[in-house]
DNA sequence: GTCGTTGTAGAATATATATTCTAGAATATA
DNA sequence: TATATTCTAGAATATATATTCTACAACGAC
């Protein structure tokens, strides 16, 4: 082995960073190498294309934001899940931007690295029952329409409270909360 | 004068199927042309570039879509200003893709085009004014948090319950409304 | 009919960006 | 110490895309 100078983590912090500042559209490979001073062969010995890097960042991102809201959906918990939202943001503005404002699709050109597949599967599956249980606990059955009503008290309506002020990179206001 | 086969419009509108279809990245210039069957030549003869044919659409349709709710809110009917979202959103799909899965940074690269900012400034300025009186309506007066509590309630919380719906391509159930 | 204007038509150009390729340095292991 | 391996390093290449340029066609005014 040689001293490797850079790590996976650096270039996709990197990009984090460049894709929070100017969106993810200017985390080019580029930009990426020379915020961290690599040469574009590095970048290209750790990932195998571009895609896969920004895919790795997003889900990542995903998981790390969703735990939040599942750990507290587990303790059976709703107003914690649903605040968890503007507590999350607050505490990671960079990722928030990131995770919030754009769609899979701005990051993902192709489908899925296959790699992921199965990670975001499962978390999607979590966070499902997450909701089918809120339903049942607070709407007393957990039918179409109930999950529907749960999804949108949990995740729709915080993230909609909070993403204004995501576009104008300030701090979500303890208002929020409130509003919430 | 020869004869146009080509309006501006034509390739607004060619704009906006493709980037409701695939993301306002995907439409390019040649793009654009290609469906409209038209040269790029006669592109530039109309629009001096790419940013500003996207950001007269992203105004076009922001005008269109706002007019709806302040129109609702100077007849002083808040529950019409909220549903308007959804309803709004059944009728245009395409222009509610582009406006509300999209960040305005992922059409103008740079700033506005000048020639629009006044348009965009007086409408701005309208909706922020049904929002305070609303709040003066229904919380008894518009201090920052009462007009804060009105944008939620009108405007971010409907497009919160409509975005799902929008990422899939489908249209919004009645239910949307219910929870509004 | 001739001429100027407005557009069509699409080739040519410039630039940005992803990706590949070649060279060489550092380290572990034998 | 010799060698294979893992990286750094950055030049070279391929491709996509915006924009410009040149040529020509249709129509109205004269």
């Amino acid at each position: 082995m040689a001293r490797p100078k850079f790590a996976d983590r650096d270039f996709l912090d990197a990009a984090l960073a460049i894709a929070a500042e100017r969106g993810p559209l200017a985390a080019t490979v580029g930009a990426i190498a020379e915020r961290l001073g690599a040469p574009v062969g590095s970048f290209y010995h750790r990932f195998p294309s571009r895609d896969v890097l920004l895919g790795e960042l997003w889900l990542r991102t995903v998981l790390d934001f969703q735990q939040g809201i599942t750990a507290a959906l587990d303790a059976g918990d709703g107003l914690r899940a649903a605040l968890h939202t503007p507590q999350w943001v607050r505490t990671h503005l960079d990722e928030a931007r990131v995770l919030l404002l754009y769609n899979r699709d701005d990051f993902l050109q192709g489908g899925w690295p296959e790699a992921l597949r199965d990670g975001v599967a499962a978390q999607t599956r979590h966070m499902k029952s997450g909701f089918s249980r809120f339903a049942q606990l607070v709407f007393g059955r957990a039918g179409r329409d109930e999950i529907r009503r749960a999804q949108f008290l949990l995740a729709e309506l915080p993230v909609g409270a909070v993403r204004q002020h995501l576009q104008r990179r300030e701090m979500p206001p303890p208002i929020v909360d409130e509003l919430i």
